[in-house]
RNA sequence: GCAGGAGUGGCGGAAUUGGCAGACGCGCAGGCUUCAGGUGCCUGUGGUCGCAAGAUCGUGUGGGUUCAAGUCCCAUCUCCUGCACCA
């Protein structure tokens, strides 16, 4: 009898010996491998079975690249500044510092559940001064780039937050974080100027081995349109409005013209009769709310009595106001086809401007148009000089033209902003600027940095548009660094994103008090192999972290300009009904009560069998009892093997070579739940052999040990040692498969006829097709009826016999 | 509205990319072990007809290509995700 296999004992056991002896050494021969999780921020409520999963997968991957020869690099730290760490603190009533680093504790105590590789010599807290330092560090070069640049406009207001907002944190008109309603407010904001790499940002997304689906949100946030600023004179006066057009060739059809509200020129183009209108409406226009403007789709408008003037054709072109054209896009002012475009067609139906068309839709002009001909396809028509051009060519060459003729320039647009980058809070790295009132913005000296976080008894936020450090006069009272006079500090903090946008640079080099991260190190270890985390941050964080690292780049930091080489997005684990797990829905299931009842090693797998990878699932506490039922059945199976020492068996052979093959198979396509139930079969076509030949050869189990390491490594540890060894099963490289081991002398053939199985029959693998046939027929010779009409052999996969059908 | 993804047993899901649909697991049913519960083990498990052998239908829906379609093509419905007045 075997002992039954005791998971606590066991994993207890292991945990330790590898606390004593790591797996995962640098020799410095080996070639690296950095496998990277997203840092978690480390809230209060813990770890659900949802944050294992992707810590689960990126270990197995890190383990399996160890087998395949390298050191590999899996480090783990905290993002732990930011808004959801100060509401905690402030909703236990004790100071962010204290709760963060009790709940890094926390947090690291049900890590070390998981039993991942991670090499805490190189762990980072965004909160540490040693690593904020650098934060501070890159803005202050920002700034003197000239990247970093103040600015008063109306920006994103949470004001549950109580904070601005960057526009990507802004989702449907609402919080990204608490799910409040965004309002505007005018601020004095720090600002980092993103939009200058936007172009390499979106250009560089090709380098990427990335989901499709984040480089597609990626392309889409950054986007790039191509057309013309066509300048209109206003009629009767000395100015002109530029509009921004991706549809130059429509330009014969403008017969209005649309400008924001907030538009320099909005109210001044009113006349007396109008003004009282105009003003209304753009008092109106700045008190709707973000979600008051998206929602209505119907149009609202007013004229403000003045014309432009069309510079091809000298139309008169009424100009409106209309809260449809956003003021931040292109020149907050376009000129209105509404023949051949939705918003103007609606616009101008409902207030009954001419439409003109300009491209013949099938060669001919609509009559009676119901909606607009969007597409840039046909003859150009009442378009003067233009008349008989091709619209998609005209679409190209116009900008040119334009410009040539100096109405206009060809331009190309951008709908990513500058980066909204200071927060009115007190939880986060002080932004390094002093204030002068004669040197003006003045960055505090590289090497007074850090600068530190002033400790405060209270730091709740004001909801004034200040920073609650401003309050603290004794740190923001200082001198000029330049000249000496009295200045104020900065008191904005920088938004969550400013840590992690740079944090995987520095495990590597998490100690260095001199550089970000040393050329070697940097040299040796760095970019980022493999990232796992989820697809949350796709326009967030993997936005980010590109713009820094390329800025790093370009001021030579560092010597490459993408962080991530590949990317891995892993979908959410849900509650029932596929309801995200959260506290206040009472549906989240912890890790831990799974790991005492069934052990590290059945959650690890279980957390990998539930689905494929990359979708979500739907987490069922019962399932893991399959998982738990295979390793116990191998367990035994293994240890009655051990005992009966049975000598190989070329059907053993072939599995042990086809298991090898399958499992490097599915791992390599990332197909993990597969590779999962791919043990299970293998493992059930074992015990199967064993029944009868008494237990299976050592070199078959062992192999069978390497390969479920990853997945399992206690099992296999201790399985690895009973088997005689007294090395790590970690110290074996990644068996390879020998094809010619796998093949079969005799395979299986289903015989059809018709397209439907009538019998399956074994002919020697290396059968011709006479050979096959002639076997095929024979089976089902009952029931052919001598009306063949075609007979196929699909070597080693089909037989299909083709008669009239009738009989 | 636009873009992307997905629809397969009671459930999670598999299918070497056009070649026996439902691997693997959960659940369920019957049996063995047990004083009993649990565990463990064995058998069965898409629908319909049939004691059975077997037949027949079957991958959201409708059509098509093919000897052969979950897989390819056309149309259509539903759900999820992202973007959304970006001129």
């Amino acid at each position: 009898m075997s002992a039954p296999y005791n998971h606590k004992a066991i994993e207890q056991k292991w945990r330790s010996n590898w606390a004593k002896n790591p797996v995962n050494v640098n020799d410095g021969k080996k070639p690296k491998y950095y496998c990277l999780d997203m840092f978690p921020y480390p809230s209060g409520n813990g770890l659900h079975v949802g944050h294992w999963r992707g810590y689960v997968i990126s270990d197995v991957w890190s383990r399996y690249k160890m087998l395949k020869g390298h050191y590999v690099i899996h480090p783990m730290g905290w993002d732990a500044f930011g808004l959801p760490a100060e509401n905690y603190a402030i909703k236990m009533g004790t100071h962010p510092a204290k709760s963060t680093a009790e709940n890094v504790e926390k947090f690291k105590e049900q890590l070390s559940d998981i039993a991942a590789i991670y090499d805490w010599d190189m762990e980072v807290n965004t909160t540490d001064p040693a690593f904020y330092k650098w934060t501070q560090w890159i803005f202050v070069k920002m700034f003197k780039e000239g990247l970093a640049y103040e600015k008063e406009f109306p920006i994103n207001w949470c004001p549950s937050c109580k904070t601005g907002l960057a526009n990507e944190e802004v989702v449907n008109g609402c919080c990204e974080r608490c799910g409040a309603e965004v309002t505007k407010k005018n601020l004095r904001q720090w600002m980092l100027k993103i939009t200058k790499y936007a172009e390499r940002l979106l250009n560089d997304l090709d380098k990427l081995d990335w989901p499709e689906k984040v480089k597609k949100m990626q392309t889409d946030w950054i986007g790039k349109s191509y057309g013309a600023e066509v300048d209109f004179p206003v009629e009767g006066r000395d100015e002109k409005i530029t509009v921004y057009t991706t549809r130059p060739d429509t330009l014969y059809g403008a017969t209005f013209m649309v400008l924001a509200p907030e538009h320099p020129l909005a109210a001044s183009l009113a006349v007396p009769e109008t003004k009282e209108a105009v003003d209304k409406y753009i008092y109106d226009a700045s008190m709707k709310s973000n979600v008051d403007r998206l929602q209505d789709k119907e149009k609202t408008g007013v004229f403000t009595g003045s014309y432009a003037i069309n510079p091809l054709n000298q139309a008169k072109t009424p100009i409106w106001l209309s809260d449809y054209v956003l003021a931040d896009y292109g020149t907050g002012a376009i000129m209105c086809v509404p023949a051949h475009d939705d918003r103007d067609f609606a616009f101008a139906k409902k207030f009954d401007i001419p439409i003109i068309q300009v491209i013949a839709k099938d060669g001919k002009e609509i009559e009676n148009m119901t909606e607009a001909y969007t597409e840039a396809s046909g003859i150009m028509i009442h378009s003067g000089e233009w008349d008989g051009m091709e619209s998609a060519v005209l679409k190209k060459e116009a900008p040119h033209m334009i410009e040539k003729r100096g109405l206009g320039k060809a331009t190309v647009n951008y709908k990513l902003r500058d980066w909204v980058f200071s927060r009115q809070r007190y939880w986060g790295e002080p932004i390094p600027i002093i204030h002068c009132p004669k040197c003006g913005n003045v960055p505090v000296p590289e090497e007074e940095l850090p600068l530190m976080l002033p400790d405060v008894t209270s730091y709740e936020p004001t909801g004034t548009g200040e920073s609650p450090l401003a309050a603290i006069e004794e740190w923001v009272n200082c001198r000029c660094p330049v000249c000496g006079a009295d200045a104020k500090r900065e008191t904005n903090t920088m938004p969550q994103w400013a840590g992690s946008s740079w944090y995987f640079l520095r495990y590597v080099d998490n100690h260095n008090d001199k550089e970000l991260v040393s050329k070697e190190k940097a040299d040796q270890y760095l970019p980022v192999d493999m990232y796992i985390g989820g697809v949350e941050h796709a326009v967030l964080h993997l936005l980010y972290s590109r713009f820094y690292t390329k800025f790093l780049y370009d001021i030579g930091a560092v010597d490459f300009d993408e962080p991530f080489h590949k990317l891995f997005n892993q979908g959410m684990i849900t509650g029932k009904n596929g309801i995200k797990m959260s506290k206040s829905k009472g549906n989240v299931v912890s890790p831990d009560d799974l790991v005492r009842d069934y052990g590290c090693d059945s959650l690890r797998m279980y957390e990998l069998f539930v689905g494929p990878p990359e979708l979500d699932a739907e987490w069922d506490d019962r399932g893991i009892d399959g998982v738990s039922r295979f390793l116990k059945r191998f367990w035994k199976l293994a240890l009655d093997s051990r005992e009966a020492d049975v000598k190989a068996t070329t059907e053993m052979v072939k599995l042990r070579h086809r298991l090898i093959y399958d499992i490097t198979q599915r791992l390599e396509s990332f197909s993990l739940n597969t590779v999962i139930s791919g043990f299970m079969e293998y493992n059930n076509k074992l015990m199967e052999i064993a029944k009868k030949a008494g237990g299976i050869d050592a070199e078959t189990i062992e192999t069978f040990l390497i390969l479920m390491a990853p997945f399992a490594p206690h099992m296999a540890e201790e399985l690895w040692e009973i088997y005689g060894h007294n090395t790590s099963v970690f110290e074996n490289r990644w068996p390879e498969a020998d094809e010619s081991a796998m093949k079969d002398d005799e395979i299986e053939v289903p015989v059809q006829i018709n397209g439907k199985t009538r019998a399956v029959i074994r002919i020697p693998a290396d059968a011709g097709k006479e050979e096959a046939l002639a076997a095929g027929k024979e089976a089902v010779a009952d029931k052919l009826d001598g009306s063949i009409v075609k007979e196929i052999y699909v070597p080693k996969k089909i037989i299909n016999i083709v008669q009239k059908p009738g009989k």
